[in-house]
DNA sequence: GCAATTAGATGTATTGTACAACGAGTGTGA
DNA sequence: TCACACTCGTTGTACAATACATCTAATTGC
């Protein structure tokens, strides 16, 4: 069983060096979908939409940034009108982030070219292979997540 | 047909949604896996030691970055002396990248705990699995990389 | 030889980020 | 009811990574 103890190393090596690619990648790419959205706030901003509401907290913990970050983003989103926070009147402390009208739109607009690139860069999948890729990143993120899994941040499974 | 082409376009979001989350989180977690390498840098000493030589130009390249970038990356690897840089004798422009022996020692010390915590994390997973997922990360890789697919960097598929 | 090109470096500005300290709100227990 | 611990979020500060523009040196093509 040595050859396939081999392979699977082999497998994790090229995980490993194809995730970090991605990963560098990532910002490069990201800038080219959309200029114009601060960069970084428009996956919070997409966050915060996909789950109807949330807090900054929980952005924190599901990107696994700091609060200090997560709070500078999120004033940055709110003075382009794009989210709005509503004091939660259970908890004073609590503001929950949701999408404005325009917040909305404008992620809707920038959707819709992310979408254009990624069906274009995976035009050629079958429908299986892209279901089974879904599904293996689901897992993959799901997993270890980092090292706070315990923080209660497991956002990640729909 | 109209039931394929939606589940299709719920992969695409689903990938999406979690190529990002991933991408966004891969800082904090390669600051957890080698907090001594100036983090960035070492996904450059990896490339540099994985294609035993290479110039700044290649990794700009691979990596989606700036010439400028890199040069400074470099610059802080090599005064670190985990990079050397030996001039090609045949244009004078060009650097070749080489690891020192002391990078290629911290390398692999770091390579080790990040192996372990992919392993780790995949442990669960069947070796068919893994080599599936590794081939979906390199076909998705391999395709669209951005813009600049054709400046000849192609260098993800191995 | 001279223009166009390429490799890399440097000046400058910006963004994303963390860490630390703080303020305000909430809960608990004596 | 007050003190302590805890949580959420903000602000001060510093730093890392990055891009863009500009520059120099080397190369290539004509």
């Amino acid at each position: 069983m040595t050859g396939a103890h081999r392979e699977r190393e082999e497998s994790l090596d090229v995980i490993q060096r194809e995730l970090t690619a991605f990963a560098r990648r990532a910002r490069a790419t990201a800038a080219r979908l959309h200029p114009d959205l601060p960069l970084v706030s428009y996956t919070l901003l997409a966050h915060i939409d996909y789950r109807q509401g949330c807090r900054a907290t929980d952005l924190a913990a599901h990107y696994m940034l700091d609060k200090s970050t997560v709070s500078r983003q999120v004033a940055a989103l709110e003075k382009l009108g794009l989210v709005e926070r509503h004091p939660d009147p259970n908890d004073h402390r609590i503001q929950v982030l949701h999408p404005t009208a325009s917040g909305t739109q404008a992620l809707a607009s920038t959707q819709a070219s992310r979408r254009a690139a990624y069906r274009e860069r995976l035009g050629s999948w079958t429908a299986d292979d892209l279901a089974q890729f879904a599904d293996y990143l689901l897992r993959y993120n799901s997993t270890g997540g980092g090292a706070n899994n315990s923080t209660g941040d497991g956002t990640n499974a729909s």
